[in-house]
DNA sequence: ATCGACATGTAATTTGTTACATGATTAA
DNA sequence: TTAATCATGTAACAAATTACATGTCGAT
């Protein structure tokens, strides 16, 4: 019972929503999961050998034309559901250079704080932005199709980056008010 | 001038503070940035040495036991102080495979999808009161000696993890309601 | 015929964790 | 003197990005 990688994780869940292309795949996780589960082909490629290798995935069709696409086995959904219930902790990484200058900003001078602040508040709220353009669309998209959670993990990141702009803001005003 | 790794980043910072030995740089890191900056001895490490070499820092005292004590060059000054100044791209990286879980609820059964939220939930508020009860009296202790910036970066984590908590309790609700 | 978008793939490099090995110092 | 803690280090592995190479398809 070997564990799943995180791009076995993203790969299978994409596959069970409909069978993809690796391309596919790549295609899907940039205009939704990306911000708190990326993928690049690097990893999607082989990633698919491997897990066609292990049974969890078979190709459906290669279309005469060169256009790989997959789906699920039968493993591939029993296993697929295991980690969709497992009790293992779950990975939580959060790596953030703004925050790091942040911390350290009592070796700069004012100014150079303040511009740091300035930017964390400001690359947030374009995050916020580009959320609302490029991926709520896609996730209205998937409530009309009768699955509700993607829309709901849009929300939750629009939540948090809209605390931090929040938090960020007040802590600009307090930096230029001496 | 070739750009400063992760590591080199956190341990010229800390360095700068007052010189330390490569196991102090690991101890302030996890009462500290552990959360959004982290680093292990396995880097640490062998990173102490490249920045020897390269002349960023340099050996303090060996103290006649076996503990290597570095502190900052003059040149490594220069650099950490571009760095804390620059213009570049900050890294950030949010990795959430509880989110990741929800985002794909809509596969399961509504009591795994209810479960995955509690546990998400619970782990921010264990996560937040680590926060008061372990790094807090040490970012206290540094507003003593006049730097402030830790316990602000302290406070935006915090902020952070309420702000998911609280949508997720909420999420919890309606998802219970029916 | 050729150009751009679609599509698949590999290789090199960077980053990070974990497990392991080893030695020095201090307190019981 | 022996156990725990302090302290330094290496090796093996896992994960991820990026650049590169290559090929297919459709429209002009």
């Amino acid at each position: 019972m070997s564990s799943l990688s995180p791009t076995a994780k993203i790969i299978l869940s994409f596959l069970r929503l409909r069978p993809r292309s690796g391309y596919d795949v790549r295609q899907a996780v940039g205009v939704s999961t990306q911000f708190f589960w990326g993928a690049s082909f690097g990893q999607i490629y082989p990633e698919l050998r491997r897990l066609e290798q292990a049974g969890l995935v078979e190709l459906e069709s290669e279309g005469g034309r060169r256009r790989r696409t997959y789906r699920l086995t039968a493993a591939g959904e029993r296993t697929l559901d295991d980690w969709l219930r497992d009790d293992e902790d779950f990975l939580f990484q959060y790596r953030d250079e703004g925050l790091l200058r942040l911390f350290f900003s009592d070796l700069t001078d004012p100014e150079a704080a303040l511009e740091n602040v300035r930017r964390m508040r400001q690359w947030r709220e374009e995050a916020a932005a580009f959320f609302r353009a490029e991926i709520q669309p896609h996730a209205d998209e998937d409530v009309e199709l009768g699955y509700k959670f993607p829309r709901r993990a849009l929300d939750f990141g629009l939540v948090m980056l809209e605390a931090q702009a929040k938090w960020l803001a007040e802590l600009e005003g307090e930096l230029t008010a001496r």
